[in-house]
DNA sequence: AAAGAATGTAAGCCTTGGCTTACGGTAAGC
DNA sequence: GCTTACCGTAAGCCAAGGCTTACATTCTTT
């Protein structure tokens, strides 16, 4: 898969507890991975999706890599669900006032 | 898997197409294949995952299946996401304040 | 310069899950 | 009642991808 969005990122349920570790704060590697079940390089390959994805952003700080949200990818998922919302709540609602005439002639 | 939220779901591009045309309003199972590269039953499939998440409902009419989409699904992925939207950019703008402080002393 | 710390990368295994074909079931029309 | 339309389900195949172990790399420290 040559392009991954946001929703394909953060699908995998490990990858998600890793970017909502990343909410309060920013983190390294190694930090970040202690706290989860799986292994260190299974973190740094679940970081190198996010970044690609521009979830989140990386910051060198001598031998230690510090990882943080970068909100512009938050933007763009927000933006697309914002989108989704408009078109198919105004859907839901001509729908519900269809039914609404034909239940009060 | 035995639960599957609105991000697991909305993650596959096909399942995605599928509920993007949904958008636009009510579909039977077949005129929604056939605007699609997949088989029908994949279509019927896809459906069924996306009822379980809670993301459309399902309305009989003859022999037909009329899908649509559930605002409440809907509305279940966006407090996730506002959720997430406001504690990752207070931790954000909290930073880029502690830089600030930094630059201008 | 040598050693250690912190992380990225490669190779391989193995599960997950999406797709197809084939089949079963239900409702409408003749 | 028999046929046709429409749809869900089962079984099986196969590619995608997440995980681990092993290794390479870079930076700091002494």
């Amino acid at each position: 898969m040559a392009y991954r969005n946001a929703l394909d990122v953060l699908a995998d349920p490990t990858r998600r507890r890793v970017f909502e570790r990343l909410r309060r704060g920013p983190l390294a590697v190694g930090r970040l991975a202690s706290g989860l079940p799986v292994s260190r390089p299974a973190v740094s390959q679940h970081l190198k999706v996010l970044k690609e994805a521009g979830l989140v952003r990386e910051e060198q700080d001598g031998t230690r890599r510090i990882y943080r949200i970068d909100p512009r990818g938050l933007a763009r998922l927000r933006s697309w669900l914002d989108q989704f919302w408009d078109t198919a709540l105004d859907a839901f609602k001509a729908e519900v006032e269809r039914e609404d005439d034909k239940g009060t002639p």
